[in-house]
DNA sequence: GTGAAAGCGCTAACAC
DNA sequence: GTGTTAGCGCTTTCAC
């Protein structure tokens, strides 16, 4: 900068104004440090601007269970779409499920001075984001809500939702379902696998008949469970599948085995069009739990200072997979 | 810092020095400093020591055409794994196949003094970054070449892939082959485009019976397309698409028509296996892409100097879809 | 082993 | 409208 100063025949600060586009620069000055600038390649360094400025970094930090599955990643789109409208840089971490790295990660982002933290959190505890929160960090919770704080959250209405969907089996006269649920370690399973719970003792369906199975965490684990169920003397007539991994495995494996059993889950997805078998799914707008958080965490980080909000997006509920007439073979 | 010095009667520099754990601090003393810190809650602001170090930013940027889609948010998880294995954060953001976008977000990263960039391209010339490059930024660019640049890339092998795949159609005996692909102004379309008429050429199939379509961008084009090329008089025996998005909206509409067409496609993906139609795909190693991108990208960042590299990933051949006789109903 | 002073690249405050 | 000076929070250099 000072480079440019002396190239330009003027004071670092004339330079400083012009690469901050202040109104009050003569013209001609402005073309003489812009040429300048063109000639030595010269780029401002934001790291400095922002430490002497103590103004907002103009970045904020998603931390999410894994980058790669669908569900994180649509979030993580609608949350850099909102970022990016307010001119911030976006930086994103998997924490795998990985209560450790979680909060090694968000301790990182803290050092770094983001402007704001959304999270989808994996461990049972943040309170050690507490003393962030004082200082005035914000920070919103997705799909998840925080232990030991409270903060905003936006959340799905997992419980309503899973809800539906067995009301929905039952009313067409099912009363042997099977509940497939990823591990009650985490959240949503929790809250689903009790939504349907409700569903079946509103239904006064005996408890002999509630058939609970967790933990398939992989696709082929669902289709193991499946094969189990229906191997036994008195299989389920139809089967809720609590995420969209675990309802895949379950189609594969019931499919395979030419089982015509009704089949629900959670999760809409553009793939469910076309199972190979008719499914009941529970779906919700993914992307605006994206854009909910960013727009909440930009009000927080633009000093708008209400009591924590905490969303709930309904669900609904829709016909998937492809009509058994139109099938190929 | 200077507060954290006065509660334990040091200087600042002794608590830099245990912020920043060398190994010569009295055992005491540190002692000293870590109970000051905890009773402040000081956190070592990462801006202003970058600042003063000159170090890395330990930050580095990917810049990728859409987020939400699962090939891109499969290298973005493995850059990521990469990144985190040498301590580093990952900004990520979406270009949205946008050029002026492109270019404002990979500028921006550069006055963020990221340590190195890794981008799937989406303009056709990113010479702008040649002053960036030369002053020693690492860039490494992703399933598509840079134009106008020099420098490191990991591509997928897109024309043997295609050519493999049309192969397999003809040595089946088809010869009226439809294939279908997406924009032209896209890198790999281009390249799969010019496989498949490579093994068309080969297979001496007549210039007539060439069908090509292209541009349909999202599933429900494809649909269209693949509903005006069974209704014409004389439709093709075999498709073969030029991704898994074309993939997708071809068998939804083959599925609705009962057609019983041979299909063929470019990508792999968890999904194949349960569609309704069997096809046969080009795979590859996605999250391949994204990790020898990055390991890449830290050779040049930790100062390795070899001349540019480009890695071309190799595709598998593979059949997936629901064999007809296991299909429900 | 520890501390004092200088300075990273920039901008805020104020003087001109 | 423009330049000068000080200083953001830390680390480097070098003396102790």
């Amino acid at each position: 900068m000072i480079d440019v100063a002396h190239l330009a025949g003027v004071s670092v600060k004339t330079v400083s104004r012009v690469v901050n586009h202040t109104p009050t620069v003569d013209a001609a000055l402005t073309e003489r440090v812009l040429e300048a600038i063109r000639e030595l390649g010269f780029r401002r360094n934001d790291v400095a601007a922002n430490l002497r400025s103590g103004r907002n970094t103009s970045t904020i930090g998603l931390v999410i269970e894994d980058l790669s599955n669908t569900f994180y990643s649509t979030i993580a789109a609608a949350v850099f779409e909102v970022s990016h409208r307010f001119n911030t840089q976006l930086i994103t971490a998997s924490s795998e499920e990985t209560t450790s790295l979680e909060e090694e990660i968000v301790l990182d982002l803290c050092q770094r001075r983001v402007d704001g933290l959304i999270i989808v959190p994996t461990g049972n505890d943040q309170s050690y984001l507490q003393p962030e929160i004082d200082m005035g960090l914000p920070v919103v919770f997705v799909d998840r809500p925080p232990a030991g704080l409270n903060v905003d959250s936006v959340l799905i209405d997992n419980r309503k939702g899973a809800r539906a969907a067995v009301e929905q089996l039952l009313s067409e006269g099912h009363r042997k379902i099977a509940v497939m649920v990823d591990s009650l370690h985490i959240y949503t399973m929790r809250e689903r696998l009790i939504g349907a719970e409700e569903a079946l003792c509103a239904a006064e369906v005996p408890p002999e008949d509630h058939i609970f199975e967790a933990w398939p965490h992989e696709p082929s684990d669902a289709a193991g469970v499946v094969a189990h169920l229906f191997d036994s003397p008195s299989p389920p007539t139809a089967v809720f599948c609590g995420n969209n991994r675990i309802l895949m495995g379950a189609v594969a494996e019931l499919v395979r085995r030419g089982e015509k059993t009704r089949v629900a889950g959670f999760d809409d997805f553009e793939f469910a069009g076309l199972l190979p078998h008719p499914v009941t799914v529970v779906g919700y707008d993914t992307p605006a739990l994206g854009t909910l958080a960013a727009e909440l965490l930009f009000r927080r980080i633009h000093g708008e200072t209400l009591p924590p909000k905490h969303e709930l997006l309904p669900t609904y509920l829709a016909e998937r997979g492809i009509p058994p007439a139109r099938r190929y073979g």
